[in-house]
DNA sequence: CTGTTAGCGCATTCAA
DNA sequence: TTGAATGCGCTAACAG
């Protein structure tokens, strides 16, 4: 096969179709008239030529690339890709593209990324942190590019975030237990130094606290199955209702005590929280806090889109999350 | 707060440093030698200013760009991010960026966000195609930028691709079913104009094609958890192995089919294909044949750079599959 | 060893 | 309405 030659230019064009570079660029852009017969033989030269024009040329000489960034954790972890892909719908409306970024849980590589990302002339960035917001991370190095952050909260003028209200969907499903008749609980928490964490701890242990007759206990691990799993185990007595961090902790939990010959929800209810894809199918299924990545990604990126359009307000957006009560918890 | 000044530029070190931007260009890319204190007099200017090179302009300056992009069919499937993982995880060795893009199922978007990754000037692609291999869409217009196609095989020069054994995966499974001693089958097929969905169905039949005494039937649908689901319920007669396209097919057919009282494996075995991280977890656990998308995207990405090294081989790159028994099937 | 200069491909002044 | 010329920020000759 023959050697491909090198990639069109508006040289090209405007050499093939008679014209100057001025009027190529002009009918790409149509940023001004340019007479009926000049623009057609600018489209036939640049479609005979396979033209199109070079974004990174283009963003060069604009200062703007039409590109919103992405850095998240985890590229692998649906919930972080649902909320590049609920950006996405919106992002399909106009011109942006998006380009995705993971840091695959490494926090050193998350200040590159994020350098690369900027100086690759992104127009945005919508982005989830692995390591607590660092003012220095976006705020210097992010000169003038708009930033909006997912899934934490960070009281920081000129920033924007978007994060579901861990808290009260949390100890509403606490709440829920208590009205159940449930008397004992454990928590089996997750990644304690996180922004979710944090709230849904905090959560519950504030709708149990000073309830009478109630017993309470707080273990401490990470948000997956296999953590779930080994939380179990310490479990000295076990309780009438077992509350997860999130849902792959429940998943665990339900795994091993149906191991040990528990009965769920006969013997214990089991809550879990995000009401990820698999929490319908699991056996029981599994009662949860829904929260909505889609839904934050879509609110990220219209946010974004604000403020590139110049009145874009910043500040703090908190989303409701939905109980889902399946079968993994006792009805009374 | 006020205004940030405009992000430093290369004329702006060179001035606080008092070189010429051709020496702080020098020290950056250590191109060539600088004196000692020149080199420190521009490291410590650039620090000062916060100065990252422009990698827009850098881009357009050298042709290349030291990213690889990413096509993928849908970033939240785990199977598709987990190659993007995979390479991720090769690439974070070397100083190539990957910056991914998702056409969210559309094969509309498809093409156009290949031109737009062509046009940002990416140095390499790995894609996984929604639509069967058009040569138009990489041939023609990724000019001498190398491409890696995962998960499809096809047959054209000039191209590498990765991708599992489907048909060797599918076919020891199911003998297996028949070592253990099943005789009537169902195949609850997904996507059958995929590359994977065709390997697989086609093994199936190979199989069982000719055994005395066995029963085969075939139902076709997607590759998700509703489809299996909805596929269980058009089956006229349970069979003693439901063999499906992939897990989330055999979790749904799981769901169906205890819903309507059958045991598994009791009355009826269920096999996957993926292994997903759910599968361990499935009540019962899942017995299917794993693929492992983060290995092909770690060959994918290796291949590419070999590409950019130039000494790239073309050509298909099969992964081996392994069986994985669980206990959704019965023993004997 | 260092500085001057010429583009990379394009959008956008400014003239005509 | 169109073309010529300038420069976005940077690297790579080419001189010195």
């Amino acid at each position: 096969m023959i050697e491909l030659s090198r990639r069109a230019g508006i040289v090209d064009v405007a050499k093939k179709a008679g014209v100057s570079i001025a009027t190529v660029s002009r009918v790409f852009n149509n940023t001004s008239y340019v007479s009926e017969d000049l623009v057609e033989k600018v489209i036939a030269a640049a479609s005979s030529l396979g033209y199109k024009p070079n974004r990174v040329a283009q963003s060069l000489r604009k200062g703007r690339s039409r590109t919103i960034g992405f850095l998240v954790p985890d590229i692998v972890n649906p919930f972080f890709s649902s909320i590049v892909e609920g950006a996405n719908r919106i992002l399909y409306d106009t011109d942006y593209v998006s380009v995705v970024c993971s840091s695959s849980g490494d926090a050193e590589r998350e200040g590159g990324l994020l350098e690369t990302l900027y100086s690759s002339g992104i127009d945005g960035l919508v982005t989830v942190l692995l390591k607590e917001y660092d003012r220095h991370i976006d705020y210097v190095r992010l000169r003038g590019v708009p930033v909006v952050i997912v899934d934490d909260v960070v009281e920081e003028k000129k920033l924007s975030c978007v994060a579901s209200d861990n808290y009260d969907g949390m100890k509403r499903l606490v709440e829920f237990l208590l009205n159940t008749g449930h008397k004992t609980f454990t928590f089996l928490g997750g990644s304690p130094e996180t922004y979710s964490g944090k709230q849904r701890m905090r959560a519950f242990l504030d709708a149990l606290k000073g309830k009478p007759g109630v017993r309470t206990e707080v273990i401490s691990g990470e948000y997956t199955f296999e953590s779930g799993f080994r939380m179990t185990d310490l479990l000295r007595k076990i309780p009438q209702a077992v509350v997860c961090g999130n849902d792959l902790i429940a998943f665990g939990a339900i795994y091993r005590l149906k191991e040990k010959g528990f009965d769920i929800p006969g013997d214990v209810s089991v809550t879990g929280f995000d009401d990820v894809v698999f929490s319908k199918m699991s056996d029981p299924p599994l009662t949860t806090a829904r929260q909505d990545p889609y839904l934050m990604g879509e609110v990220a990126a219209k946010s974004i889109l604000e403020k590139l359009d110049g009145n874009g307000s910043d500040g703090n957006i908190l989303l409701h999350t939905e109980l889902v009560i399946r079968r993994s918890t006792r009805g009374r």
